[in-house]
DNA sequence: TACGAAATGTTATAATGTTTCCTGGGGCAT
DNA sequence: ATGCCCCAGGAAACATTATAACATTTCGTA
């Protein structure tokens, strides 16, 4: 189930490290797409927002039972899928894809890098930016006449939290 | 359907670029699990084999069906799943996942980075190795107090080949 | 040969994601 | 205003991907 938020979503910038609430992020949003004339809709950002207080990536099925029992009617797949392709492709959230489930962006207004670094010990995940490796993927395209569209980098691991656990 | 070998599988080392076939690709699997004292079962290589022998990433029960077909018995999708896990696990296949599909590595031998460029045209993948990459993925990963145990670099967009034919 | 461990077979089911068709509501041009 | 149209969402069924649980076989070895 979706907690409530327990933790910040550190970055690797400064400017990312829970300055925001979560409620923020939201307006924040909310105005992106006002700007580019798409529609948030009251489902669109209940699923956003549920996304910006779980502490870790959410699975579609974990976000349909939320919908579901914050709303107390039925939720079909689909509708939550509508809504996390809307997000995703707005760039407001990403999809891990070795998890099968969803994140926020923590730039929605820049066009990212979807580097993450998941813990296996608890389940968080980190997103950070590297300009670098993004400047690398595209050198290493262009050497294949590659033009991409979507980078996806996931890093897998322990975090230094779980790691020091671990140690004690 | 698994088709039989139809192009090489490049790779920016020239080292990699179909200068092997798969029967060699194969034995080289058999002698590096000989090293390591790990079996090689009939059913392990023969889904290596049909990995070797597609043209492009191969689903799960793609694999169970090609297996179903050659051997003329049922195959259920643990039998397979299995036989994916431990090729895995060996560093002979990769996971992409981004796709739910698998790929057969070009250097198992060698610790990779499981780079690839996936074209959205052909359906093929292409498998790089960028140290730097790695390189940076370490610097950050130290910055986080992160310690990773597996990278995952998929970038999705179109091959030139594919993209040479829309320009025609 | 007989044993134990590893691998595979079998059945059922869980988890994830999509297709299809329909409904309703909001904005827009006439 | 009113009628039209498009888009978002609702609902049912279905497709795809993956695993759990347990039985059986195979293999190396004592």
């Amino acid at each position: 189930m979706i907690k409530p938020p327990t933790a910040f979503r550190p970055s690797t910038d400064p400017d990312c490290s829970g300055r925001r609430s979560p409620c923020e992020r939201v307006a924040h949003a909310v105005s992106i797409c006002e700007d580019r004339g798409v529609r948030m809709t009251a489902l669109r950002r209940r699923v956003l927002e549920l996304l910006w207080a779980s502490d870790r990536p959410t699975g579609a099925y974990e976000l349909i039972e939320a919908v579901r029992l914050e709303d107390s009617r039925p939720v079909g797949p689909p509708t939550v899928y509508r809504a996390l392709r809307f997000l995703v492709e707005q760039g407001l959230v990403s999809r891990i894809e070795s998890l099968n489930a969803y994140v926020p962006c923590i730039h929605p207004e820049r066009d990212h890098d979807c580097l993450f670094f998941i813990c296996n010990g608890c389940r968080t995940s980190v997103e950070v930016e590297d300009p670098r490796i993004r400047g690398l993927l595209a050198e290493d395209a262009a050497a294949l006449g590659f033009s991409a569209t979507r980078r996806m980098i996931e890093v897998e691991g322990v975090c230094a939290r779980c790691s020091d656990a671990d140690a004690v």
